[in-house]
DNA sequence: TTGTAGGCGTTATCAG
DNA sequence: CTGATAACGCCTACAA
């Protein structure tokens, strides 16, 4: 772990200036003899360029950072990735910021970036507060956010489509033939319980549906607490013919409660899940789930990201991925004749790909 | 976007020289005065340092990059999720490789350490060529392996034992009364599938079982080439009572197959799988799996990590990350009379917490 | 074609 | 306690 050598040091040994060798290292019209004398000291002394020297100069570090509020949720690592080579294949180096679901970490790394670490960067916040939008005003490098941001604010962004995601299951269950059609969901004072709740009201709405409290149940974004919301509402309505839940693990936990119960998926409650994650083609019956395209969303902020590391200027904008829904067998047709299907889910096969190596 | 202030900008506002900013702003002793008329230029100027500079001239950069060969494979997302925080805390940032399995991008990334971006590296390689081992051997900053390395490779690694793992699995099975109990392998040019094949031979020896070509199946770590497996296997032996599965895909893949066959699990066939993804407590079923500890090896790695950071040296360090056995209903009773558990699985709730913001 | 010199933004040494 | 000044490693006018 010596002392790298530097191009002062080819240049000595080359018996040159720095000049030549930069020249040279940088492929600039040069004469032969030097070439060949600076490319022979360079090779000999295993020269590899200071990236920070260079960045210092150049005021481009060609790295790029992704902040999302939580390593383990599957979402975020969907978007990753698909960012991931994205900005690979364009040079620049990804720098993981995980926050922790914490504003004040997200506060933290919007304003590190003033400290030029990085070009540009892709934030996928929980909620967009005020000191947010201030920092974001004042960002010394092109940020795009994945997520809603209030209307007039001056910063790119991709933003899902929860509603019309809510939307196409709720269809999806009534063209089935279900009608009573029950939403298991999490907390309303979060940015996607609100939102889905009100869809699925909405949609019910313009199905012509009756809207009754009693086939909401608030739990939360876990098993456990999906599991446990489930039971309740099946204890006060022992005739729900389908279940929509604001996220997968809330559908698994429903999946374990009504096989406890000794309901049948589909035939006797539908289940559909949100946000498509790998659980839903591994579960069984594997689940309908509704995907609000988070990696697509992560692909189009990279690719927006790197329009402005371009130089392309304009205005900001805003792009609304559309969701889809990835139908799977707790929702459509009677699961238990069904032959396996190992191939169905969309993100098989790409998971785990080797093991881990011993 | 305009450039941003320097301690040149705050140096003339404040009256004062580059070098008092600078010991102002690293709390070097400074009369009040000064300290005051310098915090508050750079206050008003909203000066953020510049970690560029600071890199260089400080030769360190504060920056860790991780090399993982798929960032879709849960088995290094386990880990990468263990490395965050442990780095974050010790102020290390993140830089993350993915080298998609393809061994050029591992060599390329061992190469640019040279460019000094970062600190140190965690790698956690495919398989370690003759290329590797030399540019390790040359490495200007401290690199830990996750992985297995030749013996007498002056690196420190982490690894884990999935001898031991096959054998806890069948240990449990025999215990449980199996005695035919079955192999689905990938394939045995892979250093996981090797590795685990053999185990699995020296551990019926171990117990006395006979060794039985039969039981063995090759097929991919996929769900879909696991099934496929699996059929074959119950074909030729239908009587048939376990199975270790070399992972949890191919065991995910398994239980389709059984389940079309009308076989009961685990009460007909036992089910094993190995990496205890996520996938494996989501499954129905449950899933007992082998856990190598992918995410205790992360931690360990980014610990030793730190370690060289911190400036100790001596020997090379190696440290084994032992398995465990997660327990579920696949292998250990009648799965079909216990009630939900859906608290049961290790990973569950720490998972997708907050679905995706609309 | 080549070399000298200045600067990117900081930190740190060394006189005052 | 403070202010010049010299690095850190690289790039690039500008001059020779």
């Amino acid at each position: 772990m010596a002392d790298g050598p530097t191009i002062n040091t080819i240049a000595e040994r080359a018996g040159v200036s720095i000049a030549s060798v930069s020249r040279v290292l940088n492929g600039l019209p040069t004469r032969q003899e030097t070439v060949r004398k600076v490319m022979a000291a360079a090779d000999e002394l295993g020269y590899v360029r200071n990236a920070v020297a260079r960045s210092l100069k150049s005021r481009r570090t060609h790295q790029v950072a992704f902040a999302m509020a939580d390593v383990g949720n599957p979402a975020y690592l969907a978007m990753l990735r698909e960012i991931q080579p994205v900005l690979k294949s364009a040079g620049y180096r990804l720098v993981l910021h995980s926050t922790d679901a914490v504003v004040a970490d997200e506060i933290d790394v919007l304003h590190s970036l003033g400290e030029r670490y990085v070009d540009g960067l892709i934030m996928s916040p929980l909620r967009v507060t005020e000191a947010h939008l201030e920092l974001l005003a004042a960002a010394r490098a092109p940020v795009v956010i994945i997520g809603s941001v209030p209307d007039g604010t001056r910063v790119d962004n991709v933003r899902a489509d929860s509603g019309t995601g809510v939307r196409l299951a709720i269809d999806h269950l009534y063209a089935l033939g279900r009608r009573r059609i029950a939403m298991v969901n999490g907390p309303l004072d979060t940015v996607p319980g609100a939102a889905r709740g009100a869809a699925y009201r909405e949609a019910l709405g313009d199905l012509g549906l009756p809207y009754d409290d009693d086939l909401v149940q608030i739990g939360d974004f876990y098993r456990a607490e999906g599991a446990r919301a489930v039971a309740e509402l099946l204890a006060r309505v022992p005739g729900v013919d389908a279940l929509m839940c604001a996220n997968d693990l809330i559908a698994l936990g429903a999946l374990d409660v009504l096989r406890a119960a000794g309901k049948r998926v589909p035939e006797d409650v539908a289940v559909v899940g949100m946000d498509d994650t790998d659980l839903a083609a591994a579960s069984w019956p594997s689940l309908t789930s509704v995907s609000l395209g988070s990696a697509e969303r992560g692909k189009v902020a990279a690719e927006l990201l790197l329009d402005r590391l371009r130089g392309e200027g304009g205005e900001p904008r805003r792009v609304t991925v559309p969701p889809h829904l990835a139908v799977r067998a707790s929702t459509s047709g009677p699961a238990h004749d069904r032959t396996p299907d190992p191939g169905h889910g969309d993100t098989d096969g790409r998971t785990d790909r080797k093991g881990s190596g011993a």
